[in-house]
DNA sequence: GGGATCTTGGAACGTTCGTTTCAAGATAGG
DNA sequence: CCTATCTTGAAACGAACGTTCCAAGATCCC
């Protein structure tokens, strides 16, 4: 039968995630993912396709790989979980390895990536997803008796959900840690009951 | 003497701002330029210099010719001041002839244009800017007891400044304009004088 | 109007782009 | 071991990239 793959596409994947996410798709050359990735081209069209398709894939597994959704998600604890979401988001943009690229999704946005439809699904569906697990959040912290009476957990949801944007693009600036975390821990209190 | 530029040396730039600001510089040739403007190559570079000098310049006229920001800067009205400063972005963002395009500083943000510092701190003086009038603003609002008691100016500012950044960035991505408009409405009744 | 000086048109520069091609190499079933 | 089948290496593809060059054209001063 036939050879099977010399390299693990998995983790090659990896690799052209941190290419793609650092530098854009436009500004990525297919040299320098062959660079970074050591394979040669034609492993790379037969595995992948080319690279438009190669960027479509990459960023699927950013969604799965890198979004900070999942703990959200899971945690019902009500604000301490959105609070916990947004220390390690702005932990993670500006400080590590990953400092300074901000988020792929939010970069995506900026883009000409976003012109196929397949990545706007991307982007679209990613953006529900921070919405609803922010609104759970928000339901979690009133039921909670978290909120103020006046809060409302579909606004607040919106409003974080954009914040959460602005965040990332104000990140990849090389804006300071400390003042985005106090914006945050602003947006937050607004809600929360009073003391 | 010499002979006279045969062309409008600030139009031009206008159209530039126009191709840089909906495709992005990596994905905007001089080709695109050239057949934009109908000027010629050398024209080109003998006024702005290279690709590079000419998307800065672009970037500084589109601050200054397309930025909102000098309206709610002039408008001491308060809350009002910035609740039409955003309806106007909005509106501008996701209907006529801009809609889709985003900001060029938010997009500006996302892509690799910001390695250069000279791109760099004309998104910091325009994020510092947009802070600063929507703090002033705020300041104006608290004056004229439209504020609730618990509002923090300062930090609302920073949280409407990123806010901005993020109806921006999903604009592109064509959000709708409802939906932006009252998630932003949300924000803004969050620090405003209970009814 | 002569001539110095800048602008313009258009071709060409070398490089890099994404993609394709194909022979050589590697693998697993028979 | 043979061979069908896939993978890999390396070269090459045409197109587009940003930039440069130079002759031809246009302008204002003297």
């Amino acid at each position: 039968m036939a050879d099977i793959k010399h390299f693990d596409p998995d983790a090659t994947l990896d690799t052209v995630v941190r290419l793609f996410w650092r530098q854009g798709v436009a500004t990525t050359g297919i040299q320098d993912i062959v660079n970074a990735t050591g394979l040669n081209r034609s492993s790379l069209y037969a595995t992948y396709g080319g690279k438009h398709e190669l960027y479509r894939a990459a960023l699927e597994r950013y969604v799965q790989d890198r979004s900070r959704l999942g703990l959200l998600e899971e945690d019902d604890r009500g604000l301490p979980a959105i609070t916990d979401f947004f220390t390690g988001l702005i932990e993670t943009r500006c400080t590590g390895e990953f400092a300074g690229w901000g988020c792929m999704i939010s970069n995506a946005h900026a883009g000409t990536e976003n012109a196929d439809p397949a990545v706007r699904a991307i982007l679209d569906r990613q953006h529900q997803r921070l919405r609803t697990a922010l609104h759970t959040a928000l339901l979690s912290a009133q039921w909670q008796r978290q909120l103020a009476e006046d809060a409302d957990p579909d606004s607040a949801a919106d409003v974080l959900a954009l914040l959460a944007h602005g965040v990332n693009l104000r990140s990849r600036a090389g804006a300071d840690a400390q003042q985005l975390h106090r914006t945050v821990a602003a947006a937050i209190t607004a809600v929360a009951r009073r003391a």
